[in-house]
DNA sequence: TCTTTATATTGCAATATTACGATATTTATT
DNA sequence: AATAAATATCGTAATATTGCAATATAAAGA
C-alpha cells in the first residue's frame, strides 16, 4: 500500500488530482465482492452490528477483518470497540462522495446525448 | 484475468452472487486515477472523442490503451473504429448500475439513521 | 486467574495489476 | 505500393492484492 510512484508497477497518483485519487481508493475499495457483500450486509442489518460479518461471509476470519481494514481505511465504513466486538457501520461521508461522482456524471450525460457511438 | 478461485491469492467470485461480483468489477475498473481521469474527460469533451485520450494522461499510450481496456470490458466505455482512430464514449447503463448501487445504499441509510458508531 | 470469545497481525504463497519498450496491426494518405 | 498516424498486443519487471494458517491481543465471564 505505498502508491509512491518509484519505478515500474506502481500507481503513478502523483501526476493525478487529488480529487481523482480519493475515488479511485474509494471505488478499489469496493472493488472486491466480499467488499460489496459487507457492504450490503450492513446495510441489511439496519443498524451497526458487532461480530457477525465475518459469520456472513464465505471467507475465513483473517481474510474478512484485511477486508473491514480496506474498507475503513478508504472511509467506507467506521468502527467502535464495543465491549467484546467490534461494531461497525456504513460511514456516510466516504459513501456521499462516490456517489456524488456518478450523480456528476448522470446529470451531465442526461444533458448532452451523445449517441455518436 | 482469470477468477477461477483455484488456489491462494485469486478473488473467489464463485462464492458470491453475480450482482456482488458485477458490481466489484465496475468499481475495481473505477479504482485506479488514470481510469478516473479517463472517464471525466469523455465526460468534459462533451461528445465521444476520438484520438486525444493518450495526449490527456500523463502515461504511456500501451498504458493508456490497456486501461481504455480495462474501462471497456467492464462496461463503462464503449469505442467505436472512426477511421484512423477510435471514438469512445460512457456507456450508460454500466455506469446507470453503479450508480444505483450508491443511490440504493443512500436511501436506505436516510430513512434508518444508524448513529450508534 | 484462567478460559473463552472476538478481532487483529504476521508471514508467506499464489495471483493480479501497473507500466512501458518494442512490435504488430489497421486505416488514411500520398 | 509505400508511408504515416493511431491504436493494440506482447513481453517483462516491479509492485499490489488475495487468502489463510499460525499467532497475538484484548475484553468478558467463570
Amino acid at each position: 500500500m505505498q502508491y509512491k510512484d518509484k519505478t515500474m508497477g506502481a500507481t503513478k497518483t502523483d501526476h493525478f488530482t487529488d480529487n481523482q485519487n480519493q475515488l479511485a481508493v474509494l471505488a478499489k475499495a469496493l472493488g472486491h465482492p466480499a467488499r460489496i457483500a459487507i457492504m450490503e450486509y450492513l446495510l441489511k442489518v439496519d443498524t451497526c452490528i458487532c461480530g457477525d460479518i465475518v459469520n456472513e461471509l464465505p471467507l475465513s476470519q483473517p481474510t474478512v477483518s484485511q477486508h473491514l481494514k480496506e474498507l475503513k481505511n478508504a472511509g467506507l465504513i467506521k468502527g467502535s470497540i464495543e465491549g467484546n466486538s467490534i461494531c461497525y457501520c456504513i460511514n456516510e461521508p466516504g459513501l456521499e462522495k462516490i456517489k456524488g461522482f456518478f450523480e456528476h456524471i448522470s446529470n451531465h450525460l442526461e444533458k448532452k446525448r451523445n449517441d455518436c457511438c
